[in-house]
RNA sequence: GCGGAAAUAGCUCAAUUGGUAGAGCAUCGGCUUCCCAAGCCGAAGGUCGCGAGUUCGAAUCUCGUUUUCCGCUCCA
């Protein structure tokens, strides 16, 4: 350790840009479409981004599919039934049609704003009838007060009208009559207090596209919004074929695509992007219990990563979702801030008792121990991969002055997701030197991600290598001619060793190897 | 989507009131030193994001557009 100072003086923002830089500039992340100048919120991995990518899901399928006998994999379709997204509630929560007042420039949802109108009037249809009771005591007939106090009927009248123009808006999704109606019962912006509306206009989160080649007979699908419903559709034939019995898990890794309205912060919020998902099937009334242990085994796998275990921290939701009973986020320290990360989510039976209901196909487990049957609970825990993804490289990315004032960047990559693991390097190219590292090369091109170069000085190719973040350098110099042992250069504190070349594949694999990040990893069997 | 800022070589940035587009690093081909980048010679790389307009002439002025960053907004 040669005494490194850190450079602090760079700001989170700063920090970030130079991330992205870097990712460009060493073939990690591109723009797409970067020719035609990109298209927003989409990016491509390169050349060491799909590696660092491909270890990163090795990392997390092998922790959760080999690690636990209970858990098995599985890769269902992108395209699904239009069903599935009728069962899951997305078709109806991800299709909303918005307005925006231009005075306050706020957004409204225009059903809410509606919706909001109505329980206004049924608030003073309330206040009436509470009115008339106070009134008439004992003697009040609430129905018969509805039925004839001239001010209820004509709220309700009112109530009525507005409701059945606006249920028929919103079941012919005809976002001219929504406008129309807002404007007609004189909806104020809460804020500005103004009526000046845009028009109202439709958000659909999810893709749509034509399934069919005839456009007459196309049905309109989907690109799937979460992998999540290609677990629970096949729970059954997984259930079944692999004679699983519960509590078991089924795992997922697979690209979804959400067309957000705003998508941005390099790779964190993409319009394409990838999971993993494992949905956990529980006995009914156990879910806690597992809810809380699958909190402590998905942080743990993180802090296995020794990205720095103040960077994590749990978020727990206050307002859950209509599906869940229990709901938390790992969050990650992201130079923009702590960010959600991974979401475990207590899913109740809510999306299995759905697709009950939608397919009538019945979607139940036997439990031979207590001769019932019933509907799983589930916990989930999901991951974004491209977010797990810029955690890592966020974290690693760091400048460094060494004492002589060099400049260093390097991304200390944990050595098991590390795109290269291995640079093989002639200190000089004569002498027969780049031989024998050619042939090493050759010996351990199977083993490991492994590099050859030999341009340049060696000093320069150890900063090339520190910058895409190869953990391991080994360089072949005059003496290894006759003792057959070359120098062995660590990333992270340039610090050397004198290796025999027989020995380097041992060596290597035992610090590259992702076991070790297994052993404070919690098995659920 | 709204507001602000920006876009020139792979990266970081120059280019005087509008007058032939430059540097450093990186890359490539050689030479030299040989265990921690920036030694020498040479080469390649740009319709100045894109499209219009004004002008004899536009990287520079005007408008539009795309992309990115920041703040709102959105994110069952």
């Amino acid at each position: 350790m040669q005494g490194l100072q850190i450079k602090n003086e760079m700001t989170q923002e700063e920090k970030f840009k130079a991330i992205i830089a870097h990712s460009k500039e060493y073939g990690y992340i591109f723009p797409s479409s970067d020719i035609y100048d990109g298209l927003s919120a989409v990016y491509d991995y390169g050349q060491m981004g799909v590696e660092l990518k491909n270890n990163i899901k090795k990392y997390w399928w092998d922790s959760m599919v080999r690690l636990h006998e209970n858990i098995v994999g599985l890769d269902s379709a992108i395209f699904m039934h239009p069903k599935t997204w009728e069962a899951s509630g997305h078709l109806s929560a991800f299709n909303d049609p918005l307005i925006d007042n231009k005075d306050s420039k706020k957004r409204y949802r225009a059903d809410v704003l509606l919706e909001d109108y109505l329980d206004k009037i049924e608030g003073k249809i309330e206040k009436d009838v509470n009115k008339g009771k106070k009134r008439f005591g004992e003697n009040f007939d609430e129905d018969q007060f509805r039925a004839t106090n001239p001010n209820v009927l004509r709220n309700k009248k009112k109530y009525d009208e507005v409701h059945i123009r606006m249920v028929d808006a919103l079941e012919k999704n005809d976002l001219v009559a929504l406008k129309t109606l807002i404007e007609a019962c004189g909806i104020a912006d809460p804020i500005s207090g103004t009526k000046n509306w845009t028009d109202v206009r439709q958000f659909n989160l999810m893709f749509s596209t034509q399934i069919g080649s005839v456009s007459e007979d196309a049905g309109t699908i989907y690109l799937r919004p979460e992998t999540a419903q290609g677990i629970f559709v096949n729970f059954l034939n997984v259930q079944k074929s692999g004679r699983m019995k519960l509590p078991f898990g089924i795992a997922q890794i697979g690209k979804a695509f959400r067309n957000e309205i705003v998508a941005r912060q390099f790779i964190f919020r993409m319009r394409e992007f990838e999971q993993m998902e494992m949905e956990f099937f529980v006995k009914p009334g156990t879910e806690m219990e597992w809810f809380k242990k699958w909190k402590a085994i998905r942080l743990a796998w993180h802090k296995a990563l020794n990205l720095g275990e103040e960077n994590y921290r749990f978020h727990d939701h206050d307002k859950l979702a209509h599906y869940a009973n229990a709901a938390t986020d790992i969050e990650f320290n992201f130079p923009f801030g702590f960010k959600e990360l991974e979401g475990i989510h207590s899913r109740t039976d809510f999306d299995l008792s759905n697709h009950q209901k939608v397919s009538g196909k019945k979607l139940q487990y036997f439990d031979s121990i207590t001769k019932e049957n019933y509907i799983p609970y589930v916990i989930e825990t999901s991951i974004g991969l491209d977010r797990m993804f810029l955690s890592i490289l966020s974290s690693a990315y760091k400048e460094e002055t060494l004492d002589n004032g060099e400049k260093r960047t390097l991304l200390s990559l944990p050595a098991a997701l590390a795109p290269i693991k291995l640079a093989i390097l002639p200190l000089v190219k004569k002498d027969g030197l780049p031989e024998i590292a050619r042939k090493i090369r050759d010996d351990i091109k199977f083993d490991f991600n492994c590099q050859y170069d030999e341009k340049d000085s060696i000093g320069k190719r150890y900063r090339r290598q520190d910058a895409i973040g190869t953990p391991f350098c080994i360089t072949i110099d005059h003496d290894t001619i006759n003792d057959n042992m070359v120098t062995l250069r660590y990333r992270d504190d340039m610090s050397q060793d004198r290796i025999p070349i027989e020995k380097i594949r041992g060596i290597v694999e035992e610090k590259v190897s992702y076991k070790n990040l297994f052993k404070n990893i919690t098995s659920t069997n």
